[in-house]
DNA sequence: ATCTATGATGCAAAAAATGCAGCAGATCTC
DNA sequence: GAGATCTGCTGCATTTTTTGCATCATAGAT
């Protein structure tokens, strides 16, 4: 839409941080771009960026603006979708935020499902934390969200809450391997191998032992839940994991996976959720819907 | 904000319903705004307009479309607002969309207040029934729809609900003018004038004869409440009307007003809305606040 | 003190929007 | 049924706007 390309740069020149910077990745000059900024500001009266020795920041009325400017960009989109929808093809962007356990089995899985119905419909999926994912949100650089035990901020509106009970994950010849329950002090009694502690699964742990005499002292501590799974079939280790972070049963290779009792760690919970107050675009509503749906038939839903 | 030039035109042609009326009231050639029109329609890749042999109509993508579009105008006149909220003056536009009995004494008071504290906002108070105010908050013509007894519609959020009972008006030397509550039928054995059939008083009134052995039989009908309320002090006559349509007490001149007894008549309610889901500019939100501490205060609220 | 970023500006070239005159088509009027 | 009168649309010349180049002034980094 062209004549939306003013703000689209005002947005490229917020998120950037500098107009030189902006102009070289839209490939135009730093002139025009320059320009452009200077008779918005004109037009509305007010400056919108703050100069800087270092590039220019928003102000407050650029704050202001910027956010009414992504909305518009995004409900543009929204509209355009819907409009192709009226001529049959299901058109769209999905911009998803989550945290690592998505990524390898659970999401590629799902979209590939749904992209066979819509094969015009594309993705784009981002690595966030908890808090970075509900900036994304905010920021309409995501529609949907998918986390860990997220703190929870105002801006977001939860679609779907899925409990997840914290598994441990073993090699084949571990010596619980085929246990079909575990208590937290068995497994502690081995090696494990533990993520850092700004994820969710650790935070559950660590409020698991606090008043007992358990201790969690990780032989390998990681940020990567992947390198954690390797870890248990190249070592006879233990790792703690929850289910969508893991294949299916039939799919586990050499590894097992083992539910840890309730009474000593809770289950987690998975939430997906979008900017409140947002509409979404009718593929990301489609998507969420399916998301929803798989996530119901694969774990119960409160 | 001169990027939006080309959506205002949008918006224009699709109320007007023809491009060259709309370029009139737009002042400029029909080429350049038909020219607009098709640059539009080429980068959405579909016709939002179809043509017809007296003009142009918005087709199903045009409606997804304008309501993007008066979304996105009205949400820019609300960040100006804010912005211009920041630099210390406020500015802004209250547009109004209300039946005939604010006209005359309530909303000019209010308006005169408001503006006294803020002389730099500007009014637009237009008069429609009951649908058409909520078509007006629909097309973001209004920002507020005052209305008497409305037929709810799914696209109004209701700010206030003031009940309003139904007062006989007289002039001062008629035989009731001294009487401090009146039943119906004592009303009815004297000559009355009455708004016409889709008046909320007037219907008011028909539901509270029906199954009861009075009559309306007006020797008057006016759809000018102004009218009417001249005519009981022309003639002998008496009238209805509800209290927000008539001066205070001390200011009714040689006019009496007698509330009828409650078993007789139930009160009517009094309506103010906004359309669901829009957030209000600065001006319109806070002139609501001042509407509804006004009524408030002069009548009880539920 | 020098260097290297930044945003801003004067001027000429390129691009886009506008206005005029006129076309084709459909309805309305008589 | 023929003409009048609307409608939206298009080719071409003109005007307005936007862009790019070269350059300046400023302020932190080296």
């Amino acid at each position: 839409m062209r004549y939306l390309t003013s703000v689209r740069y005002i947005d490229a020149v917020a998120r950037i941080g500098s107009i030189r910077g902006a102009a070289a990745t839209l490939a135009i000059t730093s002139t025009a771009l320059n320009r452009r900024i200077l008779a918005i500001e004109e037009e509305l009266g007010v400056p919108i960026f703050e100069r800087l020795p270092r590039g220019v920041r928003l102000n407050s009325a650029g704050e202001l603006l910027i956010h009414y400017i992504r909305h518009q960009l995004s409900d543009l989109e929204r509209v355009k979708s819907q409009i192709a929808d009226l001529s049959g093809v299901r058109r769209g962007h999905v911009a998803i935020a989550c945290s690592q356990a998505l990524l390898p089995y659970f999401l590629p899985r799902q979209i590939a499902a749904y992209r066979s119905e819509h094969p015009q419909v594309t993705f784009g999926v981002h690595l966030r934390d908890r808090a970075d994912a509900e900036v994304a949100l905010v920021d309409h650089a995501a529609d949907l969200a998918i986390v860990f035990e997220p703190v929870r901020l105002a801006d977001v509106h939860t679609l779907l809450r899925a409990p997840q009970p914290v598994c441990a994950v073993v090699g084949e010849r571990h010596r619980l391997a085929d246990r079909a329950m575990l208590r937290l002090g068995e497994c502690l009694s081995h090696p494990i191998a533990l993520p850092t502690q700004h994820y969710g699964v650790r935070h559950l742990l660590e409020v698991a032992v606090q008043g007992t005499a358990l201790r969690l002292e990780p032989a390998i501590e990681s940020d990567s839940f992947e390198f954690l799974r390797h870890c248990v079939l190249a070592e006879s280790m233990l790792t703690f994991q929850i289910p969508i972070g893991l294949p299916e049963d039939d799919d586990l290779g050499r590894a097992r996976r083992i539910p840890l009792d309730p009474r000593d760690v809770p289950a987690g919970v998975l939430y997906m959720g979008q900017l409140k107050g947002r509409v979404l675009p009718v593929a990301a509503a489609r998507f969420a819907g399916q998301l929803s749906s798989a996530l119901a038939s694969r774990y119960e839903v409160s």
